[in-house]
DNA sequence: CGACATCTTGAGCTGGCTCAAGCGTAGTGG
DNA sequence: CCACTACGCTTGAGCCAGCTCAAGATGTCG
């Protein structure tokens, strides 16, 4: 579960996410390298089923995943938990605020690479590239968000559960951790409830009939991937069409210069 | 319908959204105005129920609301629609990216402030301070879009219709358009049952309860909140208080210095 | 005045919920 | 090495929040 760093990623040029995310795997290869302004980036580790920070705190720290799965998460007063977003790999775990917004949770034993808030905002101003590919990323995480939101608010229950399901599909594709049309998926039942708004029980029987139709097979820590075009169909082929490209015609040209830094 | 720019506003000085809004204003009275760097903001008007721009569509402008009120939202294959958004005077229309990412509709004649993104891009850029206010405007786009997210996973119809109304109360409040606990609300139930993911006839199955609770009455194009702590209590009061705050310590002391441009 | 949009209410239906029970597996401590 | 516990998965049964269908009232605009 580490983010490989092999030159068979050159091919994916173009994509910012993905060249973030090579440059981020460059930069938490050495303990600490410079990106034309001095950024350290340290490396974390949380322990599976533990937060990595709460609502509410006061973060120095903005943070990525190295390795791991985490979800940011919010409580309601009377103990319902609603999951907002997985983190794989990759993902900018934030927050985008100094003031945390959600808590932020693990799934598996993670490693992070974080660097001080202010440092990046510094590094932000004079890298015009990395202001703009910062800019993509949290284009890309409202754009995840609001398909989340259309699917809670206009999907029924296996609609919801496919569209997850392809979206994490070709999340994983992209930092190269799809292997034979299968993943690893360290998600409950309940928390795939909890993501999905819909019990426990009902996720079961959602699971249950995906795999009954050939589609996928969700379960042991894995999701395997049968047919992903039924899947991409029953999630509504249409819309993630638009949604899961991370692209960007204005940002596709982007090179991020540190990406090229030598590492330690 | 226009947003006031009036000295009493000065007192709420620390709130990027505010001062950014007063900015604009300041921009939009004059038609165009230099902030340090040269961007020209243009004016453009929408007529009511038009859309602005459509999903995939590629746009030269970034654009802000000065009148009226307008909404994001999606499409599935089948015709269902989910908005995900309203927008009122102040808010950023974005896209955040060249592509939009889902259709803008308008609830009522608009007037937007719109400028080309590469002006705003190089402004952006060279004014620490403005680039610091659109990262607090994400930020805050991204809150109240995973608060909403909360709602249509874990709350109920009436939970949900509560927390739209205090959030839309705490939003027009901020901007100045709260008028003796009433605001402007040109919005149809079809347009709220896409919104909390209800039906038509649900939603106003909903409304009159909160009606006859003594909570608040909405038609007539007009929210009328009679009883805001109530409504609070009802949408999830604790977890309001930490999502509709705009601020956030590390951004709080950010004066906008074009905010002192003179009008032309 | 006709056409259309919006709101309202009743009546019956259903997708997803709750409650409850059983099962397999992985620790954990004696 | 074997209880014992805890957690996660699975399935059945009954229920209900919110849905669909239907019809009427009201407003509005050309």
């Amino acid at each position: 579960m580490t983010i490989p760093a092999t030159p068979g990623h050159a091919e994916m040029a173009g994509n910012v996410n993905r060249d973030f995310l090579r440059h981020i795997s460059k930069l938490a290869t050495g303990s600490e390298t410079e990106i034309g302004m001095p950024i350290r980036l340290e490396t974390r580790r949380v322990p599976k089923n533990h937060d990595v920070f709460s609502e509410g705190d006061t973060l120095r720290d903005v943070m990525f995943m190295r390795e791991g799965w985490a979800y940011r998460y919010r409580l309601l007063g009377d103990g319902r938990r609603h999951i907002v977003n997985f983190l794989i790999p990759g993902d900018f775990v934030g927050p985008y605020f100094a003031t945390a917004a959600h808590f932020c949770g693990t799934l598996t034993d993670v490693t992070l690479c974080q660097a001080p808030r202010s440092d990046f905002t510094n590094a932000n101003r004079d890298c015009p590239a990395l202001a703009t590919a910062l800019e993509a990323i949290m284009a890309t995480e409202y754009r995840l968000l609001s398909e989340r939101l259309v699917s809670l608010g206009r999907r029924n229950a296996k609609e919801r559960m496919a569209h997850l399901l392809v979206e994490l599909y070709d999340r994983m594709r992209r930092v190269g951790l799809l292997y034979d049309n299968s993943y690893e998926f360290p998600v409950t039942q309940e928390v795939l409830a909890d993501t999905l708004g819909l019990s426990v029980v009902h996720v079961n029987r959602t699971l249950r009939s995906l795999r009954e139709d050939g589609l996928a097979i969700v379960g042991f820590g894995r999701v395997c991937v049968r047919n992903i075009e039924g899947l991409m169909e029953v999630a509504g082929a249409d819309d993630t069409a638009h949604a899961f490209p991370v692209h960007a015609a204005g940002v596709a040209s982007v090179s991020l210069p540190m990406a090229a830094a030598p590492a330690a």
